[in-house]
Formats: structure tokens, sequence, C-alpha cells
DNA sequence: GTAATTTCTAAACCTAACTTTAGGTCAAGG
DNA sequence: CCTTGACCTAAAGTTAGGTTTAGAAATTAC
């Protein structure tokens, strides 16, 4: 433990409540970046932990990997991130959240104005854009539909 | 075309835009039930289009295939369902989404409240709640983290 | 110095929500 | 009657986000 090795990947895991099989993945993914050590283990920055927890959080803001990746490419590369920097992604992040919000909260009006309605069938119906569907949930291809109403 | 032999499953699927596929495989997950006519092709009642509006539309609300078999089983199974049927399990449907939407501002909130604070990477932080960890995305395990702290 | 931990890689497995494929049957039109 | 298009089932493939497993090498602990 000579100072300043960094921290091994299971030192990393404990610190973040992370399985260790998911900063693996992590890394596959691109979203971080760990340096070898001469016997070929990882090791990470102290500045890793609070990068795989912001990781966490934005996963709970319902981002996927790919868009994370690319939150964080907004910090920079040549140094250690500072408080500042983190802030200045959080607010893209904040941004993400908001969007997501704003389409839960416009299909929520658009569902008010259905139940009195009940036109739950009709694809001219607000609930039905095309814009919406598809991504919300985000497994799979989703088929739209393009079609002649007629009920 | 007998008056009344019930929609073809090809039919059901160019009046919802969904693919045929998925709506077997719907069936398969217990959200419609066609019968069969004499050479075993599935049938469907014009109500189904409704139905399966409803299955597209709490998709988009972010709920999974079960959770929306749980919906429609408010439904009556004796007759066909009336608007106001309809109507009342919107009612559960606007539920759903309203959970939904409140988690999103909470986390929100609790990122304003980080984005001053710089704490990021501390577990007890709230944006760390257990409670929003996991649920929000669904798909395999998520390891949450139940460890001292420190840095 | 040796035993017990960790870590390594690669590949296989998991869930959700579907699609695709393969091989065969049903239904409608001429 | 026969062809074409729609439908059938079962099984395998797909994507996201990981986990598990297996066998080997590096570290750490005593």
């Amino acid at each position: 433990m000579a100072a300043s090795e960094g921290l091994a990947i299971g030192a990393l895991a404990r610190r973040t409540g992370l399985a260790v099989s998911a900063i693996r993945y992590y890394e596959a993914q691109g979203l971080i970046s760990p340096w070898r050590n001469a016997g070929g283990q990882r090791r990470y920055q102290r500045a890793d932990i609070r990068r795989l927890s912001f990781v966490m959080i934005a996963q709970q803001f319902g981002l996927t990997l790919p868009e994370i990746r690319e939150v964080l490419s907004g910090l920079p590369g040549n140094r250690t991130p500072t408080p500042q920097d983190w802030k200045d992604i959080s607010v893209t992040l904040r941004a993400h959240l908001d969007q997501r919000i704003n389409t839960l909260t416009r299909l929520r009006d658009n569902l008010d104005g259905c139940i009195g309605c009940g036109c739950l069938s009709l694809p001219k119906c607000a609930l039905y854009n095309p814009d919406d569907r598809a991504k919300s949930h985000g497994s799979g291809p989703r088929y739209l539909m393009g079609d002649s109403p007629n009920t």
C-alpha cells in the first residue's frame, strides 16, 4: 500500500456499492478508464468513486449507458474534475430529467383529457403521439403505427 | 365475411399498429384472450382494439406487461367493457403515472440540492435513497449499497 | 514460503419485450 | 382445384444491463 497506487477494483466496488462485474462492464461501455498495474490489474483514482456515483444517479434518472457516457464526456479529460466540473455536468443531467418529467406530465394531461372523452382506441388520440412512443422504456424494437384509422 | 366472425390477427394488427408477433406475445403474457375458429386461427372482438390501445398507452407510461395485466384485470370479465369501465381503469393508470412523476420530481429536487453541495459521491446523499434505486429501469438485478461510507 | 484472497479474461447465462425463422396449415380468389 | 397470402407453433435471436462460471495469474496475509 505504497501511498498512491490507486484503488483496486474490489475497493472501488465497496466504496460505490456496485458489483465488481458491473464496474468491468462499465469500462467495456466506455464509462470509466482505469490504468493497469505491473501485474495487469485495474487501478482507479479516487475521483472514480465520484464518477461511478454519477453514473448510478444518472441511471436512476432513466438515462441509458450511452447517454451517460455522452454526459460524462463533458468532464475535462486532462485533469481530475473539480467540484465545479461536476456541477456543470449535473446541470446537463438536470436538463435530461426535466425533459423526462415534461413528457410524462404531458402524457398525464392527455390521459386526463382521454378519461373524459373515452377515445382510448383512436389513432388520432393525442396519446398516440409517435414522438413519445418507443422511447419511454427502451428495450427491443418498437413498431409504430402509420395506418388509416377506422375505429 | 359472415357478419360477425371476429377479427383475424392481421386485421387487429392493422387496426392497432402492433406487429402480429407482438399480439401473440401479449396473449402469451395474458394480456388478451382471443378465441379460435374451426381452423384453429385466433379471432378477436372489436373491443380488443381498445384493449390493445390501452396496453400501448400504459407502456408509454412505463408500466411493465405484468403491471398492465394487473390494471386490465380491473375490467369486467363477463361483458364487453363500457366507456365507463375504461375510464375507471384509466384512473388506475393515472395513479401509476402520478407516482412516477412524483418520484422523478423528488429526484430532481434532490439533484438541485446536490448541484449546490457537490456531494455527488457521498452515500449519505439523498440521491442514494435505496427506495428509488433499482426500480427505475427494471431490467436485471441491481445491487444496492449498504456499506460504510468513508469518502 | 505457502495459503487464502483478489483479480484477470472469455464466454455463457439472465430478464423484458419482442422479432425472426422454419416448416407446415388454413382461407380466399379465380 | 390450385395458388397465393394469412396464420399456426416452437425455438432461436436481439438489445440493455448486467451476473455467473471456469480456469489461470497476481496479491496479500501469516
